[in-house]
DNA sequence: AGTCGTTGTGCGAAATTTGCATAGCGATGT
DNA sequence: ACATCGCTATGCAAATTTCGCACAACGACT
């Protein structure tokens, strides 16, 4: 058996659809980090078409706002995150590590167990 | 806040690439249950093509057989699974349940902290 | 030899994804 | 007062991917 590794996610739901997950995570991380939008698309390297309906398709499922936009004005305008996603965030974040480090624990008990 | 759950999910990797995940497994059962591949598909809701089409991406990056084919013969043909694939099988299973469960732990832990 | 239901596959249709192109916006500077 | 600038938002056609129908090959059993 060579090279045989696990992988494991976490993602939160909201009335039963995906709400919270990875790849989201990094959208919203971009996001934040960069002050826009347009600028976390080029970040990514992906296209602002592409973030914006990933972004828009997870506001019509959020139990609460999620970006605060000003379009317009100077610099032509800006996105930020709202507090309550960022606190959200920060605790999936936790909880992503923590299942990762189980499933780490229990894949090594379980294909590990005798060292040779 | 209504209704936030927690999913995860684990998968096995094979050189960096996914081989053996919940999907799969649950193909591999179906097969496993049905006794073919097409009957398996039948089973599933899914068309031959597609539920073929997963088996063969999978067979490709396996680094033992997975399944053990017969064309033609008695009723048309069979298909079964390999002894290795249904002990790595069980032993996933066994994970996904472990991991799911502590994700379920830590879920609570975070987010029911205080009870009302 | 004929039958039967399986494995395996070519290929066009259908569905989805992608990104270009463009409209509308408004705080700021002139 | 109004021109500017870069951002949000979106229509739409092209590109890509997924999908499944249709059919060939197969071989144990009758």
């Amino acid at each position: 058996m060579k090279e045989l590794r696990i992988r494991s996610k976490i993602w939160l739901e909201v009335d039963g659809q995906s709400f919270l997950g990875d790849g989201r995570y990094r959208l919203l991380s971009a996001v934040q980090h960069n002050g826009s939008i347009n600028a976390a698309a080029r970040d990514l390297g992906m296209s602002y078409r592409k973030v914006w309906a990933q972004l828009q398709a997870m506001e019509k499922s959020a139990p609460f706002p999620i970006l605060e936009r000003r379009v317009g004005g100077k610099g032509g305008g800006a996105s930020q995150l709202t507090d309550e996603i960022m606190v959200l965030m920060e605790q999936f974040q936790e909880l992503r590590n923590q299942v990762n480090k189980e499933a780490d624990r229990c894949f090594a008990a379980s294909f590990q167990e005798s060292k040779n």
